[in-house]
DNA sequence: CTTGACGTTCACGCTGATGTGAAGGTTTAG
DNA sequence: CTAAACCTTCACATCAGCGTGAACGTCAAG
């Protein structure tokens, strides 16, 4: 399939898979147009980029997953990189969760 | 007393008060050579704007603060368009920490 | 042939708070 | 007089993830 039809599948813009490309996270065929072509893997794989994506991953952090992925595993977690990478951005959320916390007090404290 | 004084007094870079400046939350009297000059009054002020940055407030957020200070009042906190701006990012941190935690427990489900 | 809906590659814009030079004037100490 | 340490005003660079146009090629339908 060509991009605006990956794009309406897994519900995004052309302009971010074309952005997903530029960054390794997305590979494609070329026609011999010049169009990028598209299989099955690949919704998939964006719609596992998304996902992680909504639950605050960035796209660099989706690469190991995305690697994983091409690796031939059912899932992207399975690779040990995938799961430094959730280790370390569950330790992230709880800092930052901490941190809010704080500045939440810090914020009554000083108006009383 | 000059920039240079009044960054190392308040502990921030030179380049951020001016930024401050242009920002319009910091107005400088200047002198005969052109460069700024700034009072006591100034020192505190800046450390306002810190206090309220290390909180999580924006130079935007902080606009309000200053014009109460520069209104005559001991606290940048006490006029009612600093308090809505308290309320406001009291909510947004709440909120903030509500989604995180439910990145949290998202991540946590995925992974098991 | 022509329109319209696709596709392509640049490349700047946005948000926030500075960092980091560039290119130069001023002041101070020796 | 000179060097160091100030100061001045631009104005581009950074981080992330695209949006938005420019300028143009491709292709199916009428």
């Amino acid at each position: 399939m060509r991009i605006g039809e990956l794009a309406r599948r897994s519900g995004v813009s052309t302009r971010a898979l074309r952005h997903y490309e530029e960054k390794g996270l997305l590979a494609a065929r070329r026609g011999a147009n010049g169009y990028r072509d598209y299989d099955e893997a690949d919704v998939r794989l964006v719609q596992e980029i998304r996902a992680l994506m909504a639950v605050g991953f960035t796209l660099e952090d989706a690469r190991p997953f995305v690697a994983c992925l091409r690796a031939g595993n059912e899932s992207g977690g399975v690779c040990p990189e995938s799961v430094d990478v959730v280790r370390r951005k569950l330790a992230e959320i709880d800092t930052e969760i901490r941190d809010l916390m704080a500045r939440r007090d810090e914020m009554l404290r000083r108006n009383t």
